[in-house]
DNA sequence: CGTATTTGACCAGCGC
DNA sequence: GCGCTGGTCAAATACG
């Protein structure tokens, strides 16, 4: 199901990025300069002028949208490559992506390589679903991940390893939400109480915390937080796992709630594997502090 | 009135 | 030892 998504998107990507470059609107230009020139039909100059304005803001617009989409297309394809060969890590080079170390530009490369890094897993526990207008891309890392060691390290790894070994289960999830929505509660199907906001460093939007409402049980929290860059996109830390039966979906065709028609309702609910292996002894103890 | 959200305070881990 | 940063708590507030 995933190969079919990403071959989709393979292809559409191509498609776009063949007619993408921006080469058309200057021979429009030269023509309309032409016929302006003969002084032929003045008011279609316009009209043409006007579409022709209206054709590079759809442009730029696409273009933008391409970009992102490339952009995700690589990771898929990085982590593809990274599954398929899980020992081959050429070119991965695992940057200072989550120590953050101000890494502007290379922000798409090293949330890459951090997708890639969590792909490099002997079993593939990666999930990808995605909708129309929506992009999901579910990530679930295990203990053993840390196994792997970085190839040239200029300065951390020990740190990020460090928490990732301390984290038993964590999973995360890339959606592309609307950069209209301002709050981070993201419906994803179970019910989340917002418990924290705070404001990273290099990240000037803030995170949010959550944790599952729904068992009393259920001690699985959630960290929401929207790319610097990319306002569109949201990336969401699932930590831990769900030991009650998740509430199936009873969300009708109702209204919204806010009236918010663009809501972040992520409904593209994320296959997050089981495969954690022994599940036990982990429901048991629910006590807080 | 009960519940969910907000938001400042508090604390623990880590680097210098 | 001190400061910084991320994570959590809990009182206050908003909302249904
Ligand atoms: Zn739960």
């Amino acid at each position: 199901m995933d190969e079919q998504w990403m071959i989709g998107q393979t292809s559409l990507s191509l498609g776009l990025n063949v007619g993408g470059p921006r080469g058309a609107p200057s021979v429009t230009r030269v023509l309309l300069e032409e016929d302006f020139m003969s002084s032929k039909k003045n008011h279609e100059v316009e009209a043409l002028e006007a579409e022709l304005r209206r054709v590079g803001e759809e442009n730029r617009r696409l273009s933008h949208m391409l970009r992102a989409l490339v952009a995700k297309y690589a990771d898929l394809q990085c982590k593809v490559s990274g599954t398929m060969a899980a020992a081959n890590n050429h070119h991965q080079s695992w940057t200072t992506s989550e120590d953050g170390s101000s890494a502007s530009a290379t922000r798409k490369r090293a949330r890459s390589d951090s997708l890639d890094t969590a792909s490099r897993n002997p079993s593939p526990p990666l999930a990808a679903a995605g909708s129309s207008g929506r992009f999901a891309v579910s990530v679930t890392v295990g203990p053993d991940q840390a196994e792997c060691t970085p190839v040239h390290e200029p300065c951390n790894s020990k740190r990020v390893r460090a928490d990732e070994v301390k984290a038993s289960r964590v999973s995360k999830l890339y959606v592309h939400a609307d950069p209209s929505d301002v709050s981070l509660v993201v419906k994803d199907g179970f019910q989340w109480r917002k418990y924290g906001q705070k404001v990273t460093k290099d990240n000037p939007c803030p995170r949010a915390y959550f944790r599952c409402s729904f068992a009393p049980s259920c001690q699985v929290k959630k960290k929401v937080q929207r790319s610097a860059e990319d306002k569109t996109m949201l990336v969401a830390t699932y930590d831990g796992d769900h030991n009650h039966a998740p509430p199936p979906k009873q969300q009708g065709s109702g209204g919204r709630k806010r009236g918010d028609a663009a809501a972040v309702r992520v409904s593209a609910a994320p296959v997050l594997v089981q495969q954690q292996g022994e599940s036990g002894s982990f429901d048991g103890g629910a006590g807080g502090r």
